[in-house]
DNA sequence: GTTAGCATGTAAGGAGTTACATGATTTT
DNA sequence: AAAATCATGTAACTCCTTACATGCTAAC
């Protein structure tokens, strides 16, 4: 039952914990907030949210609910309303028969404890980018320790890099050399981006903690999981 | 037929390509050719290569034959022979009954076409590096049109993260919004290594013209498959 | 009136991993 | 004698994508 995919699930969760979304939506902001050009399949999500159903971490309502904003709100450029010949009074049901999905107190509480858990299965690549895209929702002594234990695990990459590249240097010809170094160049990047991302979680910390009180409203919105 | 990964396939025949191995070598090169620490598991390696040779593209011979050179050469820190109290004066056949993999005539044209085709499937994300790690192999034409194309892809990635990140820039939180920054700093990254590369190739091509005849050695080995 | 976008889903299959099974050889 | 490394392979399973199936609404 642990072994399911853990990743997805948390993006899910930590989407509606935000928002109420029917899957279409979901899936879109699944692609944007991660910077993923690629985005989800269908063929991936839905049986994703039927499983989160099954569990009883989420409910799944027929749309008439209508979704707290979006999908009809800042979608079509600026107009505010299409106005054209064909009856579009009617309200915001739209469409077909969406299926609008909302966490329950059980999907909070499992929420709450994945978004905790600061252990490798939060900064091995596969989960780093959607466990940091939740930061908003994580507690600041969480997010440092995510951090800090990305950076290490950088670190024995750059070093198993850096040693791969020593081992072949002789034997690689010029284009695997150059591939190497680039992938080692990628690695040293992503240290440098967690090395500014510490420091200044290490600075909020910092002012947090009553040092210099300059901007205690910036602290995340649940700490305790509102 | 042609629905089968292709890039493991060109990725062992590229390897073997240049000297016959027996699997276990053969996994740990294509971890050090692409800078991946992640190395291919055996689970996928076998079943491919005996796939591979029932394509009639490599053959298997039982360990005898003796690789052409490595695996007992450069191993064991400097130290040339073991010239310990066990009975090490065995021949080269050592250990198990490795099977050494070779390509075949059929093979080695498979490869040829792999290598000359420079179309979309040589420049995608999952492909490019495995095609440039075969570079050594490839001729100066492909070489740069692969690079043209993969460059033109990293501008459509590149515009699709920004527009990404403007539709988001209200509505994502200070971490979305860095995850998204970084993403397309590891694009523009990327965009910078490919442009740099394309102007190598260039110089190497116009030199290798006729204008400056500077280093006319330098071209690659296989212009039309030795 | 037809294309594009919204919306939900299923079935089949592809590409890989992990765990298992086996055994020789080398090093400690 | 034990542990590490070499060496090959299979079976089960995971996670994902593609292709299909359906139908509505908005825009051109």
């Amino acid at each position: 039952m642990r072994s399911r995919s853990e990743v997805l699930e948390t993006a899910v969760l930590g989407l509606l914990n935000e928002a109420p979304l029917h899957g279409y939506e979901l899936r879109k902001r699944l692609g944007l907030a991660l910077g993923t050009f690629r985005a989800l399949s269908y063929g991936s999500l839905y049986p994703a949210l039927r499983r989160l159903v099954q569990q009883g971490l989420i409910t799944a309502v027929e749309g008439d609910q209508r979704p707290s904003s979006d999908t009809n709100t800042a979608r079509n450029g600026g107009r505010t309303r299409p106005a054209r010949g064909t009856m579009t009074n009617k309200p915001a049901l739209g469409r077909r028969g969406r299926i609008v999905y909302e966490l329950t107190a059980d999907g909070k509480e499992h929420l709450h404890t994945l978004l905790t858990n600061a252990g490798p299965t939060a900064w091995e690549d596969e989960n780093f980018d959607v466990r940091f895209a939740l930061f908003g929702q994580t507690d600041a002594e969480t997010r440092l320790r995510i951090l800090e234990g990305r950076r290490t695990r950088l670190a024995e990459q750059l070093e198993a890099v850096r040693e791969a590249a020593a081992r072949s240097r002789n034997r690689a010809d010029e284009y695997t050399r150059e591939l190497q170094r680039f992938g080692q160049e990628k690695v040293e990047h992503e240290v440098d981006w967690i090395d500014r991302l510490i420091r200044a979680e290490r600075g909020r910390v910092d002012s947090a903690s009553g040092v210099h009180p300059k901007s205690p409203g910036n602290t995340p919105q649940s700490k305790e999981r509102g």
